[in-house]
DNA sequence: GAAACAAATGTTATATTATAACATAATTTA
DNA sequence: TAAATTATGTTATAATATAACATTTGTTTC
């Protein structure tokens, strides 16, 4: 379960925490790509793109596909979201810009996703890629399963 | 990449394999199944449904998307081969039978994909899954970048 | 061996996910 | 301001996957 008690203050911050990093990094965070990523971090859930594309045409009649999944593609790109590959959906990143890898949790019964990045799994990364003598450039580590809540 | 030398034994070996397998659980390897298992078997590389799709049209021509999808359900569900779920695709299981967990060296460059087992991968997941109380069902652990070959 | 049932496959249609390609608008740079 | 770059608009279609129902094949029971 995420840790969240309030969740406008939670999206509030997540939204200042990326436009801080867009400043920095002198990437454009322009109005498509906020509103975007505000739908996205309406719950702590994954969202699909279509279902976002639905979302979205509530503001923007004249969205289409490709207008979400270049944002998709530009929060991606800029670590803001994760797609969860084993579901094809899309869920904003628990800590912008404070980490390479990370895992996810992800609760069948509940659609709820934690977002976990560990040292242990850091290391475990690094030495199978070293001992294979690979050069990882994206990984992918999706556990689905039940979450503690709801294991009763 | 693989260390498969002679590539017609190793296909007839993991399929007496996965025959045997069949046998002992009373699995039926039907003549489909056992076309399509062949068919992703062809190489060490990884195969998209449609392009099975095609291949399989040439031996069986009425077959459509449902007859692929499920015969790769089918071989997937009894871990006779694994699907990709960063890129959608399937790959036949290097050892049937052996092991849970396992990972994808997967390269960008030659499309090779080096299948992975190891203590130290299972004693991470456990620890994490146990430490958040999450009762693991499926990991999806997939490490795209470049291998030992392509990197000169 | 025929009837009843279950499992596998056939078949049609369509849902879901994603991108190519080209046009226009907005922004930045020279 | 012209030229170049980046972002967005727009149309069309590609790629991936499943639902639903029909038929066939195999298995079990009588």
């Amino acid at each position: 379960m995420s840790t969240c008690k309030n969740h406008k203050t939670c999206v509030n911050e997540t939204l200042k925490k990326v436009e801080t990093i867009c400043k920095q990094k002198e990437l454009k965070l322009t109005k498509l790509r906020q509103r975007v990523l505000k739908l996205i971090w309406k719950s702590h859930s994954y969202v699909k793109a279509y279902d976002l594309l639905e979302e979205l045409k509530q503001i923007d009649p004249a969205a289409k596909p490709p207008t979400i999944y270049r944002t998709l593609d530009f929060l991606i790109e800029n670590g803001f979201i994760h797609k969860i590959q084993s579901l094809n959906a899309y869920i904003g990143c628990a800590h912008p810009n404070e980490h390479k890898e990370c895992y996810f949790l992800i609760c069948k019964k509940c659609q709820n996703i934690e977002e976990c990045c560990s040292e242990k799994i850091d290391k475990v990364v690094t030495s199978t890629t070293v001992k294979n003598n690979f050069k990882p450039n994206q990984v992918t580590f999706e556990i689905s399963g039940v979450c503690q809540e709801c294991i009763n």
